[in-house]
This record gives C-alpha cells, structure tokens and sequence, in this order.
DNA sequence: CGAGTGATTGACTTAGATCAATGACCGTGG
DNA sequence: CCACGGTCATTGATCTAAGTCAATCACTCG
C-alpha cells in the first residue's frame, strides 16, 4: 500500500534521482518545495529542530515510500528531509504532479487517499507521544507494528533511531527494554521483538 | 480559511444537523463512519483514549471547521468526538460526499487542500510534544498562535483545555504561566497572553 | 588496526506528574 | 434571591520516572 505504483507513468517519465550520503540533507526547513519524494532505496528521515537541537521525527520513509506530499500545497518545505543511511530518492517535481492532477482523476483519488493515511499515521504518533510512561509507549509501539502473527515486531532501523522516533532518551528505551526483557515481557534477537506476555 | 465555503451544494442538501450536550459523545473510535462534520456553533474536542484514561487531543474543531475528513477513507472512525460545549455539528453523509468528489474537480481540489493543512497541522502538534520543558512548550504555542502583531494570543478556551492540547497536566501549565508572567515574559488578562518578551 | 557508531549500564538530578486543599465564579432550582 | 453543586483556577508538598552525564564494550568500515 505504500508503493509508488499510483503514481501515472506521466509523472516518473519527469522524475530525477539523487543519491545521498548517510546523514545528507536532501532538504531543509523554509527551503522552496520542488516535489514530492519518492525514496528508491535507504531511508529518509523527516525531522523538525528546535532551538535546543532536540529533532522530532515527523516521519521515516523508507524504500518504496514517498514523503513531501504535502509540498505541492506549499511553497516551501517545513521541515529537515535527513538520510538515515546512503540513501537514493527520486523527486517527481511539482509542476508535473499538479498538472497531471489536474487531468487524471485516478491519481487524484489515489493522492487523497495517501493524504488520508498521512493523517492517520500521524494521528497514531500523536497518541502515542501522549503516553507518558516510556514502558507503556514502547508497548503502543510494539502492539501497532507487531506483524500477521501479532506478536513479531522488526525493528525497522537502529535503537537509536526508535529512541528517536519514540520520543524517549536511547538510554530510557535501552532500559526499558531491558526490564521489559527480563519481566519475561519480551524477548528480543537480532533486530527483533518478540511479545511474550501481553499486559 | 477554514470556512464550510468549500462544500457545494450538493453536499451541503444531504447534511443534518444535531445538537450535542457539553461532554457529550458524538462518536466513538470503532464507530461506523457515516461521513464527515463541521462545527456550526460550539466546540468538539476529537481524542483517543489510552487505557490508563489519559486523553489524547488530536484536534480541537471550532465554529466554521470541519471534522474527520479522514473517515471517508475508513469504515470506522478512529479517535472519539466529544463537545467540548453546548454545540451543533452538520454531518455530510459520506456517500454523498463521495459521490460528489468523482463529479467535482474543485471539490476534490480543496478537499486535498483541507487534508494537507491537516498534514501540516499534526506535524505542528506532534513537533511541540517533542518539546520536553513546560515553558519551552508553551512558548512554542504562544509564538504559533499569535495573532496579527505577533504579540497577542486569544486562548481558545479554559486553560484546562489548553493544558490537554498541550499534553501538560493543568498544574504544570498554571504555574509555569505563572512563573512566565512573574518573570515579565508574559502578562494576562482575561482570556488573552501578550508576549511581553521574547526569549 | 584505529576511528566512529551503536548498545549498554551506572550514578545523579530534576522537571513535571500526582495528590491535596482552597477560593472564585456561575448557573440553577427551591 | 440565595444557598448549593459544579467547574475552573491556583498553590503547596511530595514522588518518581525519565533526562543527563559518563564510562565501557562490541562491531564494522575504511
């Protein structure tokens, strides 16, 4: 679902590639919107900074995702576009996008329905970052990116990066895990969660 | 901008309207979701419930905006709609809705504009819960919510309510206001902040 | 093989949550 | 017209979970 099938043929023929070293800025904060993401392979990484120099991660979009969308309704970006690892992403510029929106119902609809999904997810963030409790977050977290069985989460990058992700210190989520671990609530192996134990 | 302008006419004949009691439920996460709303007078608060009872604001919609857009793209609503006040909600069936968005380009255009504000307004939100100190948070609100001279702020509502939309509990809003108006920072009167100073 | 990064654990501090009590205000029903 | 119940605002006292600083070890990539 997170493919960029839906995106028309009009579209890629117009589409330029980039490649980026790990912790490249691919864009910044204010800078003029020329597009929508598409990320090809790595991982990118939508970040805001404030003046403290504590980022929030807004999103992580990996290979196959896009990012950027709401670009096109902007004239400049609003937030840090960052690679969390070489990373090459495809930029199908915004002028063509529009245009072909314009035509091509089919992308319309399909475009909305990302849309929806982005408020969705955000939305999920949003709770989650509500939870005080770094136990009960990690949960939210585990239960929600649990795979078919339910019960098997792979963690989609470094500790580090879910620390970020999350909201928490590493150190408060290395911990944490740990007590999670050792309460027989999980089990962990490679990059990978088990939940043992629901709560 | 956040007008009902955009919904045309079609949309607008099939709408109902219902009065709701301060605190009551409108709908329920799980809820069938029977279409999209607009605030005609009042407040709605729409959260998500976590199990230890603590309330997740994602969005607070007023007089004139519209509500869970998102829903047209699920079969179920989400996150739970409560009135905040005394208040009247318009519900556009969905069906209608729909139907109406394949026949109307300009309708599908401001309705993409609408969910990309929404995009837009989460990533606001989700940037100040990164925000760890109470005054730092604040001060992000304060400075985003600032109206023409970018020095005066018309709270919403209680500042209870502010205190949830913060993710603060109301102690720790009310004294660290406190603590900025001792330090000059701010001054109150009323339902109104001037940011006397800025940091 | 050395530098850099990620993972981990210890020790300490603190900001904010929590529990509690009080006063102001407001609408309402007797 | 006023007493009462309710909500909002406010402040005090206390506690604790998570942040911060710091040190160590494993690993990988030139």
């Amino acid at each position: 679902m997170n493919s960029t099938d839906w995106i028309p043929p009009a579209v890629r023929k117009a589409a330029t590639d980039r490649r980026l070293r790990a912790g490249e800025t691919l864009f910044r904060s204010g800078d003029r919107a020329t597009g929508l993401y598409g990320v090809v392979s790595g991982k990118v990484r939508l970040v805001r900074v404030d003046r403290n120099g504590h980022e929030a991660v807004l999103q992580t979009a990996i290979a196959g995702e896009t990012f950027a969308e709401a670009s096109l309704f902007s004239l400049t970006y609003h937030c840090d576009a960052v690679a969390a690892s070489r990373t090459v992403v495809r930029l199908y510029p915004k002028r063509t996008f529009i245009g072909e929106l314009k035509r091509d119902p089919k992308l319309t609809q399909a475009f909305m329905q990302r849309l929806a999904e982005h408020v969705m997810a955000l939305r999920t963030r949003l709770e989650r970052r509500n939870i005080r409790s770094a136990r009960d977050r990690i949960r939210h977290f585990l239960t929600l990116n649990a795979g078919a069985d339910g019960r098997t989460v792979s963690l989609p990058g470094t500790l580090r990066e879910l620390a970020a992700d999350l909201g928490l210190s590493e150190e408060a989520l290395y911990r944490t895990l740990a007590r999670m671990a050792a309460d027989g609530e999980i089990r962990r192996s490679g990059g990978t969660i088990r939940i043992e134990k629901n709560v």
